[in-house]
DNA sequence: ATCGTTAATGAAATCGATTTCAAGTATTTT
DNA sequence: AAAATACTTGAAATCGATTTCATTAACGAT
């Protein structure tokens, strides 16, 4: 039979024989408390088991120590393919919170307005945001940075982006990309990706560039999908290989789900992979390791990834504005 | 320049002309207030923008409305398969809690005991706890539990356990997977796991009644698989394959990333998939799909599975006992 | 021996809400 | 018209910590 009321730190007090302050002052290591009421104190607290209501501390100290991760999950099941990456962002930014010992709720957009962020802030819930997979409602990060809310953003950056983006340098990935099919003697490139999207973009202008500065004459072409699942993607390029008997030879694909079904499209069509045409992809989700043939893509360090988001989050608790930032953006070379 | 001190309720109080116990009943749709004074108040609320400080509400009210998820994200990363099957589940869970506006802490074991858990709980932080991919800590699970933790934890159940499980109808599942198989002809069939393990031990007893209660004659075998990764999966199976020429024409594999890596490697050897060997995953995780041939496999519904979860442990919290239950459990038919 | 410091502790105020209980007003009953 | 009842409202207590400020004790300086 358990008791029924908590051990509160008055508790603790009586039974140490000191007061409420003392014991608050000794449990948080304060240099005011000499060694042996520290000791006596803790060793009581200890006994009676007691541990700190987060809730009183938090509204006396006015800081909830607390980080919301916002993902849009419902977005995310319309597409039914959950991109295994965003869980491994989910994965570093728990580590490095954890780190720091600071709590890590998770959260979704409502779909609405940014009320609920809002809220969230104003109701001393979370110190600030961290958006991951919100890159089709730019409408509530830009509200909610308009509110003031601190946060960092995971995606792409455009011009005057009012908030803190981490991403991919998306530039680079091009450039690696290109290099490597250029070095594997292709010599007709395609973009398989829809260049408005500001992400793809920028990888497809890396190319670009890679291909302009290359020696060897190159063609670059691109072919624009809607949507980012997998069977629209081995749709389109079906269409495109099955009608067009073009010489294309190399495929950059804006993701390594993408890349996978153009890979499939290509094999259903007698292709050799990457015999006759070589495909990079774009995240070094878990499944293009385990893919056959196995897709050569951009690797993105996810741990690093998380550790940054949450040093600039802090950055900004601490009332500073630091400037948006990428990552480290490699090539990750297999079988495709 | 906007205001440093946040709106209180005493602030609104004012404004309105009314007490601070007012604004409280009114912004709590109390009926004891009459409707015009509720109204107004409302409307002076919103226009001074004031948001209620969930601090001190949780303080007062002693109860947090948040209940925490553990991931083992650690434990998961060495395996660096990121089973996407995991993220379904968050998604399941987070989507299910959303629902009911309860919050959601994301957080991780620590590893040595149970004690980060324990403290969440005296200290208010959260009201009880959603364990997922633990399975390789049941200590940690049984501490929680004895120590009185209000917790649901994914996966398999032993025998007297001391906490409300929920998972899949794993002894069905391999009736299916058996169904399946014997009825596209194969006849000498493989059980690919540990069988040692709770969940996996589970199919292979669905899986043998199937067999024994087959009108046609069928052989059962089973080959132990030592980890989880898809590496020591594609070894296993590459080895056994490569010596033993035997008759085996079908695959039970504990998961769909095992039964990749044994299609994978069953293809190297020369084999034709499903023609000479057909293969049957678990989970349905969003790569079975994409893999080619696509795999056969166990579907659960993890949106149903996040929904019960979270029913399970609110009825905890309100002092039940609900007992342990099993998800509905169906056959994905792909090309393996 | 007296005074001024310094070190350690505690009483009371505070954070921002909710709840208890008392009080005031309006309405009905007799 | 007086008494009983029902509705609204507010003053003060409360949740459990931290912080301010005052106080006491101990010590060295004069």
């Amino acid at each position: 039979m358990k008791s029924n009321r908590p051990v509160t730190m008055l508790d603790v007090a009586r039974e140490a024989k000191v007061s409420k302050p003392t014991v608050s002052r000794a449990l948080s290591d304060n240099p005011l408390v000499t060694k042996e009421t520290k000791e006596h104190i803790i060793a009581t607290a200890r006994k009676l088991g007691y541990v700190v209501n987060r809730n009183a501390q938090k509204l006396r100290h006015k800081n909830t120590n607390t980080v919301a991760v916002s993902i849009d999950f419902l977005s995310h099941r319309q597409n039914r393919i959950s991109d295994p990456f965003i869980f491994d962002l989910l994965a570093g930014i728990s580590e490095a919170l954890g780190k720091k010992n600071i709590d890590l709720l998770l959260t979704s957009p409502n779909h609405e307005n940014s009320e609920k962020f809002r809220n969230m802030i104003a109701g001393r819930e979370v110190d600030g945001f961290i958006f991951i997979g919100q890159g089709r409602r730019t409408d509530l990060l830009l509200e909610s940075a308009n509110f003031g809310i601190p946060m960092v953003v995971w995606g792409g950056k455009f011009d005057n982006a009012p908030y803190c983006v981490v991403g991919s340098d998306n530039y680079l990935g091009g450039q690696l990309a290109g290099k490597h099919l250029i070095s594997k003697g292709k010599r007709h490139i395609l973009m398989v990706g829809d260049i408005e999207h500001i992400e793809i973009n920028l990888r497809y202008k890396g190319l670009q560039k890679t291909v302009a500065d290359s020696s060897i004459e190159v063609e670059l072409s691109h072919l624009p999908v809607a949507n980012f699942s997998y069977d629209t993607a081995h749709e389109v390029a079906a269409k495109f290989f099955k009608h067009k008997s073009s010489s294309v030879d190399g495929v950059f694909a804006y993701s390594d789900t993408a890349a996978m079904a153009i890979a499939h499209a290509l094999l259903e069509l007698g292709k050799r992979i990457p015999e006759d045409i070589s495909i990079v992809g774009y995240n070094d989700s878990s499944t293009a390791a385990i893919y056959r043939p196995g897709i050569t893509t951009i690797q993105q360090d996810t741990y690093e990834a998380g550790e940054l988001m949450v040093k600039l989050l802090l950055q900004q608790l601490e009332g500073k504005h630091p400037d948006s930032r990428l990552i480290s953006t490699k090539l990750m070379v297999r079988e495709s």
